[in-house]
DNA sequence: GAAATATTTGACCTGATGGTCAAAGGGACG
DNA sequence: CGTCCCTTTGACCATCAGGTCAAATATTTC
């Protein structure tokens, strides 16, 4: 479906430039709602260019998905067993909600996939997505069991962590409107707000 | 741009079918995804019926963002100033739940909306919500100088709520990707979880 | 029960959109 | 400097989708 590697210079460099402007063009409108056209005006090619780097408009979709579930997992993959463990949970939500502040597009895009089923993306969330969480929720379980966290069911925190971060980028129309206009204030107002409210809530009696 | 009271019995039974259709519809796909032939289809009539009762599609769309707000905020005006304020929050948290497992699709019509901008709804945003969410934040407030709730940022805390529970309608699909599939049981789990979080990160030293 | 009004629909129109193709342009390498 | 292959594009095609319309069919009203 998509050239697996990359050969000449050209190629990577075009395909980056169509795979940016997918991300822009299907975060802000989702799949069904980008064209092509957009896509090609917004990476400076011709349509007919684009479709000889990609297929067809599903496979700019499939590609870039794929390429941002790794990244999108990462402060996950980062939570630490040997770390303190209310500071661990702490430091994933101040790592999330700066992929939602400093990545707003790509957590749109996730968004835009899942909030319509996620067909494109069952695989990944079935697959990787639930085995990452499943180790970490089990990492999660031994803190609240040996009594260094709070006593909380560990998936649903997990959620809850997801939720709570993501919410600044995917529904910030929401929050400018209102909370107003800002140059990141939001972010910092949340970030205060989040660690007090995590630290709270995980902090063993 | 749409008739203002349905006059006749037929006219009002067929708008509201039309009304359910486009909520699956729409709620499911999208605007841009969601096509007149679906919701025709959905709502057992044929295309040009549908535009007999309403002038276009968009006017589909805003008739039923429009009758659904109000709806949607409801629990957030039921928030007491005379009750207890750790049980009224927590209160507000499981009624928010109980609409995201029992009106999925109205949630994820406005985190769609919302998702790509709302620009069909920044109106209704910027002005009933932002009015309401501002006086109840003002209520919260009230409620953390007097040190009966843990010192929090009404808005943030608000926000953090919508998040938690709207997430498991609108991202109904990761949810159950992650944990499998359920009857009601993650409604249940997640219920329990945000209770006791928001009580634990709620309650006043 | 006939005239007036409301409802329904098949056929059609138009623009948008994903995708194709043959031909032209450009660069690397002998 | 000519050949080969990669890249680019103008022109085109087919389908889909929102919307229109006139004619047909119910329904209401007198």
């Amino acid at each position: 479906m998509t050239p697996p590697a990359p050969k000449t210079r050209i190629q990577k460099r075009n395909r980056e430039r169509i795979l940016e402007a997918a991300l822009e063009v299907f975060s802000t409108h989702g799949f069904r709602g980008a064209t092509l056209d957009q896509i090609a005006q917004a990476a400076g090619l011709s349509k007919p260019n684009v479709l000889y780097y990609f297929s067809s408009k599903d496979a700019i979709h499939v590609a870039l998905l794929g390429g941002l579930m790794e990244t999108w997992l990462a402060p996950l993959r980062a939570l630490d067993p040997a770390g303190d463990p209310v500071e661990e949970l702490v430091s994933y939500v101040l790592l999330k909600l700066d992929m939602a502040r400093n990545f707003p597009r790509e957590s749109r895009l996730f968004a835009n996939e899942i909030v319509q089923g996620a067909p494109r993306i069952e695989d990944q969330i079935k697959g990787p997505l639930r085995t990452l969480v499943d180790e970490k929720a089990g990492l999660i379980a031994e803190w609240a069991q040996s009594g260094r966290i709070a006593d909380v069911n560990p998936h649903h925190l997990i959620f809850s962590i997801w939720a709570t971060t993501q919410h600044y980028a995917d529904f910030d129309a929401q929050v400018q409107g209102i909370l107003g206009p800002s140059k990141g204030r939001h972010f910092e107002d949340a970030a205060a707000f989040l660690t007090a409210f995590y630290r709270r809530a995980l902090s063993p009696d």
